[in-house]
This record gives structure tokens, sequence and C-alpha cells, in this order.
DNA sequence: GTAGTTGCAAAGCTTTTGCCCCCTT
DNA sequence: AAGGGGGCAAAAGCTTTGCAACTAC
């Protein structure tokens, strides 16, 4: 366990957005400006295979991280302001399964994303 | 329309699965082998934001894509094979709006895939 | 001391683009 | 004839990697 390991660690651990390998790398430097970006993605990769962090991507061509949560959540995606607000459907989970089910398969893992605009653009 | 435009759209249309650009350039080139893979790069991008195809995004690095269809479906991999296959649950998109509602958002668009394993593997 | 880690820069992959030529209309 | 479209190769953007130096234990 190096430091930058830590750095990289404790600044995934308190980012409470969904930071890209880019913004954790800022983070990273600003508390210890002697990481290069190449660690940070190897650390990042590390954490991702050790199932510490999951990679979430939005469709920007950036990926984006955040470390797994107790519970399991999905985003909405807010296509106004790019806000990620988390949500969890217990509802839809049980759909999920069941349709993973009809096809003869075990549901395994899924990922859901909402894509909206405020109630008061939408029109 | 050119000859390129119109062997790319005959390439997409034919295809039943969910080709990403390098096979769609090499069913293309099967045609007409004068074709560059810069053109169906331009032409998918093209098809893309006439709304005539979709991108898809199975975490893979490269993109697939499909004609939109009539009917509106989401994506099962069976991760064992790599074979998608679509489904359709209404009652999943009701509860995706209803969480939508309650978080103040109307529901624009969204992307669900089930990660999944043949129910005799799952264990 | 040894195995594992870092930095740097180069390389890899997918996708986009500049430029000039060519084809379509 | 004019203008959009295509081919090629170079460039861009994100991510990975080879290698030599360095660190943690």
């Amino acid at each position: 366990m190096t430091e930058q390991r830590r750095v990289v660690a404790r600044v995934l651990s308190d980012s409470k957005d969904h930071p890209d390998v880019e913004t954790v790398y800022q983070r990273a430097s600003e508390i210890d400006d002697r990481i290069s970006i190449a660690t940070v993605y190897r650390t990042i990769r590390l954490f991702e295979e050790a199932s510490i962090i999951e990679r979430l991507d939005f469709g920007t061509g950036r990926a984006r991280y955040e470390e797994i949560p107790e519970k399991h959540h999905d985003h909405l995606v807010d296509m106004r302001s790019g806000k990620i607000i988390e949500f969890e459907c217990k509802d839809i989970e049980t759909y999920q399964k069941a349709v993973a089910k009809k096809h003869g398969y075990e549901l395994v893992g899924h990922r859901l994303e909402l894509y909206c605009l405020p109630m008061d653009d939408a029109k």
C-alpha cells in the first residue's frame, strides 16, 4: 500500500459525485502532486477489479466511477444540467429478474439509466 | 445518395444482430469493396443523427448499432456467449416514468441492459 | 533484498478530421 | 458545372503499457 494508492482511495471515497479519471487525478494532485495520471488509471483499474468501485458510463466517452454502495442504486441523468441523481426501485428489479427467468437466464447484473428533463423544461 | 451510403444502409437494415462499425465495414466490403471505414463511420454517424439507427454500448469499448425499431425494446446480454436478446417489458417502463416523476423529471429516454448467465451455469 | 509500484513517454484502440479528388445531379 | 461525398492517412481522445528507477516491507 503506497502513498499514491492511499490518496486515490481517499479521493474516491470522499467524492459524492461520480468523477471521471481526469477529475480523480486533479483531486489527488491537490493532496499530493507527485502522482501521475498513469498511476490513477492503474489504481482505479485495480479497485475496479477488486470490486471496490464500479465503472459508470453515461455515453460521454469517459468512464466515471463510484464506490460500490451498500445498497444498490441506479442513475437518473438530468440532461439539462448533467446532474446525476441516484435512485432505487425494488419493483423494477423484481421485473428484471422475471424477464431474465422467462428467457432461461439468471440475472447477474444490470445497468439502468434514466435520461430526463426537469418537469418545467420538458415541453 | 451515393452507392456507399446505399450499401451501408442495406447492411444495417439486413443485420439482425447488433454489429459494431468494424463488422458493418466488413459486411459492406463484401458487397462493394471500394468502401472505406471512414465512410462507414461517417454514414453511421449520419444515420444516428437522423434517428435512423441507435447506438448501443455494452461496455466492450466499441459502439454497436441497430435500426430504431417500431417497438422499443431493451437488451439482455448472455455473458457466456455474448449473444444479445431483445425484450420488452411495459411494467418496467411504467415504473421508470414513476421514478422520474417522483424526482420532478420527465422521462425522455432510458437505457437498460440485463447481464445474465444461462440458468444451468449460474451456480 | 525483493517483489511490487511509480513516472514518463510511447503505443494502442476506437473514432474523427483535413485535404484533395471524384462522383452525383 | 457545382457541391456534396469519399478515400487516405494523419490526428484526436481516452486508456494501457514497456522500462528503468524507486519503495515498501
